[in-house]
DNA sequence: AGCACGCCGACT
DNA sequence: GTCGGCGTGCTC
């Protein structure tokens, strides 16, 4: 009888032997088998004639597919992952599915329900609605043919079809969706805007040879017109009836992105997010699996999505962090993307206006070709850069005296005004004016934020929050004091201050959910507000036409982090801000206050520009030996006896003591209690990915077993982003 | 990851 | 005398 190799979602480097009568399994199918007292579902890894485990083996209760879930590329992806983020191979497989398929759902479309009319008199149909509009509209709706429950739903209520199929003018269908041809027409007239020299340029480049794999960096400015490329390159690929699959960061997925795409080529887009169902996600991967969608659109798991004839992959906004997974499988979808890119021998284009370091590298080195868009095109304009010097300088919340008159300034113009703090609430610690005490979260040892319109004092770090304590828990005088500025703290300023005009804070605490936060977006640029205070949700995705003013309050913190990025992550943030506000004929300007006004980093950044700045930066990393000049591992153990944690990384660190592999550790995490728990990380980096892959690779099933990690929890991030 | 088995404290 | 705490070990 044959033997097959079955991936099961757990947390084990491992593959588990199972029987099963049938012997022509193959790879990517799903298995339902008994794993000790309970059920798993599983994937066929391999069929193998031998078992080290002969005795125990046991039969597959049922097989889930005739054909496999996981194509032939998303196996190939799944083996990759699972060797280069050293990650096991079942919660691998659990990560690159679909969450309906990982509960053993059926891969096949589900019927889709159809409303229709009862019959062809339109006009003996509509005199039965009588004076209903919302019933009539829906009436005339459906008189072009049946329309799938779900899209009628978009535009009428329950109660309207309901009404209708009661009165039986209406009729429910199910319907067998057969969408096994691929084909599409794109119209040959596009109502296109012409494409300047570079944009020209880029396009040819990436539609010169479609059928090959190539990887751009798509270096444009902000204004001047990426998306264009994109549009025009997917065309190409649409004529040759191949999707397209395009990443973007989650907040940059908004219906007018979406829409954007959908207008220009009239063709169905599929669009991923984190708000829908688990069956709305299934009909998205169906659709494009079938090769029905010619384009899916969506954020960083979207990278998973089956295609039937890929012929291109974008990644927008490349440097953004949202790419990188931070939990579980800790891949980056961006360079993820590389190697789907590379195995459907397809282009890849890479776009933004502000590279990441490890992008642009690449693309100074040649390993990626380099498209620069440097001309702004019609109404876009760049707020121009000065530093303020805030040494000595006297400060109200944050603000220099001097920036509050050209706030003044700005706002008796009519124009807006808009500043960036980099935290929430309204201080970012409580102490007593009397000892100096500081209250801490002791979870996090770390000071609580004050939340005085809450009136609460809360952990940004896990959340708990409690009343403002009215005294001094250590010396108890009366006397508490804030120290530091939060979004709150200068709402509370300014519109004391500037009261003859609309303040508003978008930040997470003030936009609960995504419609909130356009819905505020929308009425700053209808002139609702004129002062915009808020945090990084600002720089992304929103243009800010009539905002001249830009202030960043604290330019300094980044500038001395423990994290190598900040300074990167600190300029990509300044010039995506730059990129946002004013426009050609009422040009911004944006201040950075610093007690820093000479440094090196801020001076290039602002005089010479983010493509300036980023060569500066990678010169930096090389002298340092940083990435991308070297390769990163780090293991992290969080346990609740910090000495646990330290134990553990010891003996990983002793096991991996191997030529050309530096490690740095066991030391304490940046955060370095979270929730109670003690956090410690050993950095690996080598010179050679290679040989810290091995590194890792022979000894991960020996670490996986040390009885020193039974009481930690423990987990390698490869490539690491930041080190929190 | 789950889940069972197993050996020591406060309770109907 | 039992219920239940979570340490240890195993799952093909």
């Amino acid at each position: 009888m044959p033997i097959y190799q079955i991936a099961l979602p757990l947390p084990k480097r491992q593959v588990f032997d199972y029987l099963c009568e049938q012997a022509d399994l193959v790879p990517g199918v799903r298995v339902v088998v008994p794993f000790g007292p309970r059920e798993m579902v599983g994937v066929i890894v391999n069929a193998v004639t031998e078992s080290e485990h002969q005795t125990k083996l046991k039969a597959i209760k049922r097989v889930l597919d005739e054909s496999p879930v996981l194509d032939e590329a998303l196996l190939a992806i799944s083996h990759w992952l699972a060797h280069y983020y050293q990650h096991p191979i079942g919660e691998v497989m659990q990560t690159v599915m679909p969450v309906a398929l990982r509960k053993g759902e059926s891969d096949k479309p589900k019927p889709t329900c159809v409303l229709g009319l009862s019959n062809s008199d339109v006009d003996e149909l509509i005199s039965q609605v009588s004076r209903a509009k919302k019933q009539t509209e829906l009436v005339q709706m459906l008189t072009a043919g049946p329309v799938a429950l779900s899209e009628v739903k978009q535009q009428f209520s329950m109660a309207v079809i309901n009404a209708l199929l009661e009165k039986g003018i209406v009729e429910k269908h199910e319907v067998e969706v057969s969408s096994d041809v691929l084909s599409w027409s794109v119209p040959e007239s596009l109502d296109k805007p012409r494409a300047n020299v570079q944009q020209a340029l880029a396009i040819t480049a990436i539609t010169h040879r479609l059928d090959r794999f190539a990887c751009f960096l798509l270096e444009g400015i902000t204004g001047s017109g990426k998306t264009e490329v994109y549009l025009q390159s997917i065309e190409e690929v649409l004529r040759q009836q191949r999707q397209v699959l395009i990443l973007v960061p989650e907040i940059g997925l908004t219906p007018q992105t979406v829409k954007r795409f959908e207008r220009r080529f009239g063709l169905a887009v599929g669009v991923l997010h984190s708000n829908l169902t688990d069956n709305e996600r299934l009909n998205v991967w169906q659709r494009s699996r079938s090769g029905e969608l010619a384009i899916v659109i969506g954020t960083r798991s979207s990278i998973f999505t089956p295609m039937l004839k890929p012929g291109m992959i974008i990644v927008d906004e490349e440097h953004d962090g949202s790419y990188k997974q931070q939990d579980g499988l800790k891949y980056n979808a961006r360079d993820l993307a590389v190697i789907l890119a590379k195995h459907y021998q397809v282009p890849l284009v890479l776009g933004t206006a502000t590279p990441s370091l490890e992008t642009l590298n690449n693309a100074l080195t040649g390993k990626y070709q380099h498209l620069q868009l440097l001309q702004r095109a019609g109404n876009a304009a760049l707020a121009k850069q000065q530093l303020m010097d805030i040494t000595n300088q006297s400060l109200e919340s944050g603000i220099a005296t001097g920036m509050l008159e050209r706030l003044q300034a700005h706002l008796e113009q009519g124009s807006q005004v808009m500043i960036f703090v980099n935290r929430r609430g309204f201080a970012p610690a409580l102490l007593c004016h009397h000892c100096g005490f500081v209250e801490q979260c002791k979870r996090c040892n770390k000071p609580y934020t004050v939340h005085k319109s809450l009136h609460k004092i809360q952990c940004h770090h896990c959340g708990a929050a409690k009343a403002i304590p009215p005294k001094c828990n250590e010396c108890g005088h009366h006397e508490m004091v804030t120290h530091g500025v939060g979004t709150e703290q200068l709402e509370a300023l300014l519109k004391k201050r500037f009261a003859q005009y609309s303040t508003v804070r978008i930040d997470s605490d003030s936009v609960r959910g995504k419609s909130k936060l356009h819905t505020l977006l929308d009425e700053v640029n209808r002139g609702q507000h004129q002062i915009l205070i808020g945090t990084q949700i600002l720089s992304k995705g929103h243009h800010f036409p009539n905002v001249t003013l830009v202030v960043i309050l604290d330019a300094d913190g980044a500038l001395f982090s423990a994290d190598f990025r900040a300074a990167e992550h600190l300029a990509q943030l300044i010039t995506q801000l730059a990129g946002r506000a004013g426009r050609a004929e009422k040009p911004g300007e944006m201040w950075l206050q610093t007690h820093q006004p000479g440094h090196p980093l801020l001076q290039d950044l602002i005089h010479n520009g983010y493509g300036d700045f980023a060569r500066f930066a990678l010169q930096e990393r090389k002298l340092a030996d940083l990435p991308p000049f070297c390769y990163q591992g780090l293991f992290r153990a969080e346990a609740l006896q910090a000495s646990d944690a330290f134990q553990f990384l010891s003996t990983v660190a002793e096991l991996l003591t191997i030529e050309n592999v530096r490690i740095m550790g066991p030391l304490p995490a940046i955060m370095e209690k979270r929730q109670g728990r003690y956090r410690m990380q050993l950095l690996l980096s080598s010179p050679s990915r290679a040989q810290l892959n091995r590194a890792i690779a022979n000894h991960i099933v020996s670490i996986e077993n040390l009885p020193a990690g039974r009481k930690v929890r423990w987990s390698i991030d490869i490539d690491p982003q930041d080190f929190l």
